[in-house]
DNA sequence: CTAAGTTAGTTGGACTGTACAACTAAGTAT
DNA sequence: ATACTTAGTTGTACAGTCCAACTAACTTAG
């Protein structure tokens, strides 16, 4: 096509990224894969987020190649995947100038308990990083996941989406305080809760070590919500 | 490199689009450029958003090519420029599968009016659209641009960046007006935007077609910042 | 020069939702 | 039976919005 010279430019690498949440024995875990060790890949044998090129010939979207590496890695389709963004420059990859467009999912916990790929592997998350080493400009990426995550927490219920098909407020409460690493007040996040209708009782009730507790389960309709204030708690 | 095969994969097209929103006219107003005419080019003629492909050799990154593409048609560099995110698919450029990278810009009234590229032109939004057909999927992303500024208006103060240095609070009020598409309320506007901690008086008054009004600027920290409620108008 | 009009900014009462502590109720453990 | 734990409620204080009415300072029309 020699009329049309900017299509003979020379095209950054195209890669998806997926930045996949969950909460698992009481904390915030991200999930990871080891890079191949074979010496022609760049960070051989380092951890990474799961991710990799777009197949032009396969992925009609970019959400539809992150829903497949999601799938790859979990076995499973996220009930919530938001792009988060996208960075790209000559220097992020060894091999040239790429970009990433990067996304993140919530993953309730018993979604999260199957199958992984064999490379793939659950991480805490402590503060807004992670233990490992990331390739490439993962940490940096992952970073700005963690702060999204918190900060959409503070005017919407998206960690709603990090529970399991049935649970209790109290339950939900001890969710968003792990997401948000900081306790909250049980009155006013009750109140908040229920004004934001993104949640509805169900019948049944949950035979706890105590009394009985009552069983919600998101509402169908998913929007997260505008809250008011940002209940802080005591002290 | 024939022991990575994925380098020889095929790319996609990797563009980037900034979109550029300025009050005129007690408008809000976004700016287009007519794609050339050429017969080789998708949409000759076309109004689109300013964008166009990542120099690999020239740009550093995906922000330094969207400053880059802003400077080029505007002149000036914008005080606010977001990513928005981005948007790829097999379909969205007839040349072949493709990937943009969008932004959004906020301009000031007086740096808009500067001298524009010739082939580009500013276009009231009406609604969430532009009256002209847009190229490519730019109606889209214009369309979650929109959005975005609307609903971040909420409960940060971003409008102030389409402030001219200095403003009165009650031209302040009209921006946000224009921008929400809705009448505010004066006291609680007020209140707000004093907690908020993002502008500061000056000692200058303004004298104005009645009494003096105090002159405000936008402090250095220029943080976005969370609000409480949502003031609603009277009615 | 005066009167009417316009706009900046303030004040006060009704209302809503958070902050916080104290309370009740219903189960469990010893 | 008694003590402990947890779910959920209640009540008071407080902050910020909603709304209308008000004052103050300037401009404009007659």
């Amino acid at each position: 096509m020699p009329e049309r010279p900017e299509l003979d430019f020379p095209r950054p690498l195209t890669t998806v990224d997926v930045v996949i949440f969950a909460i698992r024995s009481d904390a915030l875990q991200v999930l990871l894969v080891q890079r191949p060790r074979a010496e022609t890949e760049p960070f051989p044998g380092v951890w990474a987020l799961p991710g990799g090129f777009v197949d032009i010939a396969g992925d009609r979207d970019l959400e539809a190649c992150a829903v497949r590496k999601l799938k790859d890695k979990t076995g499973v389709v996220s009930p919530y995947l938001e792009q988060l963004g996208s960075w790209g420059s000559a220097t992020r990859d060894p091999r040239g100038w790429s970009a990433t467009h990067a996304y993140f999912a919530l993953l309730p916990e018993h979604a999260a308990g199957g199958a992984l790929a064999a490379d793939a592997q659950w991480f805490a998350v402590e503060g807004e990083k992670v233990r490992p080493k990331l390739a490439f400009d993962h940490a940096e990426i992952l970073h700005a996941a963690v702060q999204r995550l918190r900060s959409k927490v503070e005017y919407t219920s998206l960690p709603a989406y990090l529970m399991p098909p049935e649970f209790t407020l109290p339950e939900l409460q001890r969710t968003f305080e792990i997401v948000l690493d900081r306790p909250l007040e049980k009155s006013a996040f009750r109140t908040r809760m229920l004004a934001a209708d993104l949640i509805e009782p169900v019948a049944r009730m949950r035979k706890g070590p105590n009394r009985p507790a009552q069983l919600y389960r998101l509402k169908k309709a998913r929007a997260p919500v505008f809250f008011a204030r940002t209940f802080n708690p005591p002290g």
